[in-house]
DNA sequence: CGCCTTTGACCCGCGC
DNA sequence: GCGCGGGTCAAAGGCG
């Protein structure tokens, strides 16, 4: 036993030198940690400041917008079935009711202002229609204008919020409400889109054996988004989920890519029914079928059938629409060159004829080659749900906007099959820079791809998908985020396209946030293609 | 015990 | 006015 001490006594040394090898490392460690957070700190201080402005600036452009129609409203309060002013909301990553304060500092508010709160991860279908569903079932009349009650009672929000140019208008007619439909290859019951969900009924519906169950939403006691379930008739591992209302309370991380995307659809939708008119002509040009793509999700604006019937009467005559739906197919195959064909073949011909000036398709195309692609956090099974981001195809810059892009950009890239690069540039840059849902739908959509290359599998990564164009501009400074270097690989391409607009144009750089969407392809052989465009767009600028 | 699903009843809008 | 269909309510029961 003597000996053994002697032998002992360097051993022991040696294990405390490198324990406080070990001390000194992981303090150095928790050093760097720090540093990282202070700089991750100043980051989100600096994109809640871009934010807010950009916030402005777009409600600035609202404002203009509103009170131009706002005139009309108020001349002609009986007009509001056929002029009905719309606001819509692209709150992508925020509470639906920022964009109505900040609106409310700009012009219409009577009430002090408060500082601004932290980021409220609040998405849904975003829209003043929406807003007033939910008004109608929360509020009582004599404030129908402001928000619901126990979102005032949170103390973080501001207190003048309503946009309503027309409040009266709001509350004399019925609420117009958007659905987002979406149909997904799923074999669970569900869709796993992150929320929280109880059902509360469930039915047989006509023409459907597959019962319909409604869920509602219960990650707060108050909020009225609802959801149908339903499975395809004619395919039952179709899944068909139909989302209705906003959110009024902050989500999961999990749950604001299908409510990004939700809710950029349904902006697109009441967007796309007061900042564009489809022209016959357009409609024409369009094989007069508002189905897009992105990324294999398949856009398609519809109405519930009723209204497609009362629509499909007179041409000019335009009812109330009290329900639209967009719907969002991932079941598609954009490969079958005319995905809106094979999508409508499913559908009601009623639907797929439907052109409704009123309704005229904002709609986003990434023509993805790949079938059922879905980003992974919306899904937990099925074929749909795991495709990994390097397997994302190249998609092609096809995308539909308001009746400007639509003439330009679309006639360009379709018709004349060949665009000049520089004309492409300039029409894209031109829509996403006049289309505000526009933006919101390629963000999120952005969003998505990039979202789904960080967060396969992984919660940590996945908290990097904060929704919209938001996580885009993070990725100029959160590339690290990503292990998969084809994945930052994208990111560095988002990324010195964000940085050469915002620093070329000022005024781009103002809608940051919102631009990272343009028709990047993310596969390897696309990069060079997307710095071209880039190049070209900033000698534009 | 609380939360959830199930399920029949009920309400309401719409078409005939 | 009546019937139909979609949507919601609420009681009952199950489950962890």
């Amino acid at each position: 036993m003597s000996k053994m001490s002697s032998p002992n006594g360097p051993e022991i040394e040696e294990k405390r030198v490198t324990k406080e090898d070990k001390f000194k490392s992981a303090k150095t460690e928790m050093g760097e940690v720090k540093e990282e957070n202070e700089r991750l700190k100043m980051m989100l201080e600096r994109v809640e400041k871009d934010y807010h402005s950009l916030q402005l600036r777009f409600f600035d452009i609202l404002h203009k917008d509103v009170s131009k129609k706002g005139l009309a409203v108020s001349s002609t309060s009986l007009d509001h079935e056929t002029a009905e002013p719309e606001l819509v909301s692209l709150c992508l990553g925020r509470s639906p009711m920022e964009p109505k304060k900040e609106l409310a500092r700009i012009g219409y508010s009577n009430k002090p202002k408060e500082e601004d709160v932290g980021p409220n991860l609040t998405l849904g279908l975003d829209s003043k229609h929406l807003l007033s569903m939910e008004v109608v079932s929360d509020l009582s009349p004599t404030n129908s204008s402001e928000e619901p009650k126990e979102v005032e009672a949170e103390g973080t929000n501001q207190s003048a919020k309503v946009i309503n140019v027309n409040d009266d208008v709001s509350d004399q007619m019925p609420a117009k409400r958007a659905r987002v439909s979406v149909r997904a290859r799923c074999d669970t019951p569900t869709m796993n889109d992150g929320c929280q969900w109880r059902k509360y009924g469930q039915k047989i519906a006509k023409g459907n054996p597959c019962p319909r169950a409604y869920y509602r939403c219960t990650v707060a006691p108050t909020c009225p988004v609802r959801k149908q379930v339903q499975r395809c008739a004619e395919d039952l591992s179709i899944l068909i989920t139909t989302y209705e209302g906003t959110h009024n309370h902050p989500l999961a991380v999990s749950a604001t890519a299908m409510a990004s995307t939700t809710s950029a659809a349904a902006s697109m939708l009441l967007s796309g029914s007061s900042t564009s008119h489809l022209t016959s002509h357009n409609s024409a040009s369009f094989g007069n079928a508002p189905t897009t793509l992105l990324n294999g999700v398949s856009f398609s604006h519809q109405f519930d059938e009723l209204r497609a019937k009362q629509m499909l009467s007179p041409p000019n005559h335009v009812s109330p629409n009290l329900f639209s739906t967009i719907t969002l197919d991932m079941t598609s195959s954009a490969s079958n060159s005319s995905s809106s064909t094979q999508f409508h073949h499913r559908l009601p011909s009623t639907i797929a004829s439907i052109s409704n000036p009123k309704f005229s398709p904002a709609s986003l195309s990434f023509c993805s080659q790949d079938n059922n692609f879905i980003p992974s956090i919306w899904g937990k099974g099925g074929d749909t749900s795991t495709t990994p981001i390097d397997k994302i195809p190249m998609t092609r810059p096809v995308i539909k906007g308001n009746q400007y892009f639509q003439e330009n950009f679309y006639q360009q890239s379709i018709t004349k099959q060949t665009p000049s690069k520089e004309a492409l540039a300039e029409t894209i840059t031109k829509a996403i820079s006049t289309d505000p849902s526009l933006r919101s739908v390629i963000a999120a959509a952005v969003s998505s791809i990039v979202g789904n290359g960080s967060s396969s599998g992984n919660q940590e990564e996945s908290d990097n998908v904060l929704g919209s164009g938001l996580n885009l501009k993070l990725g100029e400074h959160f590339q690290l985020a990503s292990p998969n270097p084809l994945n930052q690989n994208r990111k560095e391409c988002l990324t010195s396209y964000f940085k050469s607009l915002s620093s070329k144009n000022s005024e781009a750089g103002s809608f940051i946030f919102l631009q990272p969407s343009l028709p990047f392809s993310f596969s390897k052989s696309s990069t060079n293609q997307v710095n071209h465009y880039v190049q070209e767009m900033n000698s534009h600028h």
